[in-house]
DNA sequence: TCGAATGAAGAACATATGATCACGAGACGC
DNA sequence: GCGTCTCGTGATCATATGTTCTTCATTCGA
């Protein structure tokens, strides 16, 4: 699925003919032979590099609307759960619904995050597809970005893509360690407290949403196994935030799991001002709704299906 | 030249379907038919939406450069005068030069101002220009707008295509009244008073330039006659900002005519913190170069042409 | 030094798109 | 009631765009 991410960033002189080539195209409505013709290039190759500038995130289309296009399940939401806002994609039966969250997570922070912010960022493929189409604007913003768990390997695709890498604050630990003591222990170290008071100090944060299934994130890249799945499930925990399992009101589970786990809880996540959560699927439905009841989050970026499926099932 | 505005607004039902469109088509790359067969629609009425969503803004293609294009003039130009900021627009012969600027000034806009912040804007075909692009956005983020002058008229067009009105503050009076006593009358009013204390606050201003030609808007609109911009001319004047005149070296002149405006000067203009001029234009070379000489702003937009001929008058 | 592999570039084609035209439905004045 | 006018709609066609295939050059390894 993923078409790799082919070369990271441009040579600033390509960029310039780029940024020059989107310009009259998208701007000034030339037509791509016009530009071919003006430039002493080829129509073809007009078109190449308009793809690769729309594909490496530099030509941006932003759709100028307060929500993504579902008006009342916004409302419906925001209402149901207290958020402050909440944004619905429409739906696109049996698609990627992981890029078009990204998509419009990205829009969102694109919209919102200003020069010099610091970003506090879960991990998830939603996220790492965030930033990597954030990772233009990120960089242009002076935005620093900081983990908000151990794990540095789950973070390193969403960062890689920028020129970023003197902002970026990773957690130098595991996500999960073999036993408390020595959770404990890492968390006493000066560098790891250092970047975790950095990500308390935020002013946004972009989470996903983790379902109790075993495809889940946690399972698939070894922090997890599908055991202790099946003993979370059992003890009621319907998703995860950061590693962090809740039941269906959104309480926050007292498993041993969490003790071994670096990073943020989710209280002090709660303190960080605007928590944004980008999920969706029908898998992910009960662990939204749960960790929307549980206040965990105050922004909420899903698609048409999952927005409807979550809002029926509430009335249970 | 302008097409006329249509409409102003959409329905919010016509402005949902059309944000769902939108989406299918630029984010999930959908072709129109294929939407026109999910919704039911003929294909060319999706074609139809979508030029009026790009019309109406709100579709939006944002280049997310740091620069418009042209990096070694920008580069230059900030070097030059001390600007915080410069962007440069690729050229284009003889074409509308002010609906790029206006374009190129709502994109900065669309990627600095935040929730419910305060922009101050002067006149001027370029900054009514960018401030219709940029209506939507502003009714979003619940900006308000506030003028820097008097002249309510000149404000109308910028200001009347969005549902803003709740948040415009316009000085309410004349740009240049007849006497110097009268302008201090009114400058002594409550409500002007209130106004223009508000616009000092303001963290953002857009502001045009103006050439001392016979096609400046300040001739156009009626404010002041050729014989006066004649009698400029001979004291020196190259350019005004906001309506006050200054010399090749950015120093405000001392004409009579001064202190028949109302609105701020520009010593007050200048406490804001971001002043972005947008103009460009032959004619503007001197009225740009000197403006910046003066410090009169801290970003400008131009176009390449401009910036070039900018560049070249400066050894002297 | 040769050959294979990789990547850039263009040609030809298929497809998507937008412009123009023609039609029909309602609005309005007569 | 009738003509006329405007507006929205769909049909047709020219054009713009993207895709696929082929060629060519360059790089890397043997």
């Amino acid at each position: 699925m993923s078409e790799g991410t082919d070369d990271l960033a441009f040579e600033p002189q390509e960029e310039e003919l780029l940024s020059r080539v989107a310009w009259y195209y998208y701007h000034d409505g030339l037509t791509q032979s016009e530009i071919g013709e003006r430039l002493n290039l080829s129509r073809i190759k007009i078109s190449r590099m308009l793809e690769r500038g729309r594909r490496m995130g530099l030509i941006h289309v932003h759709i100028n609307s307060s929500y993504g296009g579902c008006f009342a399940l916004e409302a419906r939401l925001q209402e149901l759960y207290g958020l402050d806002e909440a944004r619905v994609i429409p739906a696109q039966d049996g698609e990627i619904i992981i890029e078009r969250l990204a998509e419009a997570a990205s829009q969102y922070f694109m919209g919102r995050l200003q020069e010099a912010e610091m970003l506090a960022v879960g991990w998830g493929a939603t996220v790492m597809g965030a930033l990597q189409r954030l990772a233009r604007t990120l960089s242009y913003r002076n935005i620093s970005l900081v983990s908000l768990t151990g794990g540095v390997s789950a973070y390193i695709e969403g960062v890689a893509s920028g020129r970023t890498s003197q902002n970026v604050h990773l957690i130098p630990a595991p996500l999960v360690v073999s036993h408390e003591s020595v959770a404990d222990a890492i968390k006493a170290e000066r560098h790891v407290i250092d970047v975790m008071t950095m990500a308390k100090t935020a002013n946004y944060a972009l989470i996903g949403i983790g379902a109790v299934a075993d495809e889940a994130t946690l399972i698939g890249s070894g922090y997890a196994t599908r055991q202790q799945f099946e003993t979370f499930r059992r003890q009621g925990a319907v998703g995860d935030i950061v590693g962090v399992f809740y039941d269906q009101t959104g309480t926050v589970l007292d498993l041993p799991f969490h003790r071994t786990l670096v990073g943020l809880d989710l209280d002090s996540l709660r303190q960080i001002p605007h928590v944004v959560a980008a999920a969706g699927g029908a898998k992910k439905v009960d662990a939204i709704r749960a960790g929307a009841k549980g206040r965990h989050f105050n922004v909420l970026i899903t698609d048409e299906a999952t927005a409807q499926a979550i809002i029926e099932g509430e009335p249970s």
